[in-house]
DNA sequence: ACAAAGCGTTCCGAAAACCGGAATTGAGCC
DNA sequence: GGCTCAATTCCGGTTTTCGGAACGCTTTGT
């Protein structure tokens, strides 16, 4: 990262045009100027970062404001994300058109290693399922696509935590207590900030029983171009069948399907379409 | 006219509204339509569904491919998301912990007091819901995030009026009289002008029946630094439940929620200057 | 206490984008 | 070829958008 200099002047960061031939596909550029935010922000800071002009920007949030789409503290100097685009991003995740794909990959993964793998991202405070795929063994733990599970005792939501920046990562654990599920929960703030820089210096995490009894799960992150994923692979199995061993010798296979999801998520072109990201998958 | 004899064909189902003010809000009313399937869709189908003009739904999907929120398949004949479309959705989800962890105060608060809790703003002349979450208990209210409620009969819009400033106050309640919901709504004036300065006095408010009969209420404000923070905490319960005895007992659990929200809220500003930011990295 | 600065908000005429009925093109099918 | 159904283009009337300038409110500085 860059060094931190004393420089007490403005930062006067790069224009970050807001570009578009129509007024809506600018103000898609703006929201995701905003969805890029990890903090409220006000129409100044807004208007400073991206040369709109002020009225201009004022009437597009307001615009975005009276739709529910966008929330303002209601001193009316912070703007955050509203109640609808919350739900219009989740389900846009959970009845994503690509997940045919993807699931192909996620069978696929299930085919090689034997065991149920799961599709996760993160949705506000909890992790949330979008896809799996079941292993054929008799014995298995079932939690169904869409369901939620907290973010400190599962692997996926230790790998998000980890890529987290250390003020966000406070701000989402530190005014809940961390709550026991099972014996081995981390419940311990500090004991849990230790285990996700682990998590972050070795590129995976690891839940051992710390769910469920008797439930181990190893997690990856589906890279990203921006380095920061919302999407993580992971295989989950009953701890008679995969040790912790056992599954480090899974990390290879976990990372090439994620390597395989990443590319369903970025080699979409337009020309192609959906037949480059259905080939891919055939390829894989 | 003709009679209508074959009328065997389509069973036309419900029409499903594209509303919105102005042409940005309709394609997202769009979005949230094709955000709602979970597979390829063609123009035709998105006509037969919606009433919208096949030429207007035609620029518009056109629209939304060109700027890759949108994706085809190389025939022309099937749409599905794009690229961009879930990249945004993901870094919405991925960024807004703010609003993950305040719903983590809130599943905390239920899990104490063991019935359901909102939190509330103020948005023009009502109390709109900004989250909640669900008692356990079978017998409920069901309120849903979104929706909003007058500021006379409800808890949080009493601790809202109990914060303004007189002249405020008069202008936003003189204007329309104060209608009753049940035979306890207060609708005098001069009345809920009492009660106002009894809830300022006392740093709660309570809502008995004045909504929705068989419903008590009890609400107090998230305290902000410029100290007229315009956020709500607040517990709803059947009274068969809930008398208003209890519902005192239940004050302390309220008021350590709101400071922990409180918390978040000033944690996730931006502030001025770089104070929060050097905080943050000093945290790492 | 008063002035200055910063920020959100409102105004309004010119310019751009949108709308959708009607007509056109292009596949696929008797 | 003739027919059907879907996608696409046309185009002029209507609705939105745009943003410089000016206005108020609050905070900051002296």
């Amino acid at each position: 990262m860059a060094v931190m200099q004393a420089v007490v002047t403005l930062p006067k960061s790069d224009p970050v045009e807001i570009n578009g031939d129509t007024p809506t596909l600018r103000l898609f550029a703006l929201l995701e100027v905003i969805a890029s935010k990890d903090q409220y922000f006000s129409l100044q800071s807004l208007a400073d970062e991206t040369d709109v002009p002020k009225p201009t920007l004022h009437r597009m949030l307001q615009q975005l404001e009276n739709a529910h789409l966008l929330e303002r503290s209601s001193d009316g100097r912070q703007y955050g994300t509203g109640v609808r685009l919350r739900r219009l991003a989740e389900n846009l995740l959970l009845n994503d058109t690509a997940h045919g794909a993807r699931h192909a990959v996620l069978r696929n993964l299930v085919a090689e290693v034997g065991e149920s793998c799961n599709l996760t991202a993160l949705s506000g405070s909890e992790v949330i399922y979008l896809d799996r795929v079941e292993t054929p063994a008799p014995l298995r733990f079932y939690l169904h696509p869409g369901s939620r599970v907290p973010v400190h005792c599962s692997a996926s939501g230790k790998v998000f935590l980890s890529q987290m920046a250390p003020g966000q990562r406070q701000r989402l654990l530190g005014n809940a207590p961390l709550e026991a599920f099972t014996p081995k929960t981390l419940t311990d703030l500090a004991a849990l900030e230790a285990e996700v820089r682990n998590v972050r210096r070795q590129g995976f995490a690891l839940d051992n029983e710390e769910f469920l009894p008797g439930l181990l799960c190893v997690a990856v992150a589906v890279p990203s171009a921006s380095g920061r994923s919302n999407l993580c692979v992971a295989v989950q199995a009953p701890m008679m069948r995969l040790t912790a061993d056992k599954a480090l010798a899974l990390l290879p296979a976990l990372q090439r399907a994620a390597a395989a999801l990443s590319h369903i998520e970025t080699d979409a072109t337009p020309a192609q379409g959906l037949g480059a990201a259905l080939a891919a998958v055939a390829g894989a």
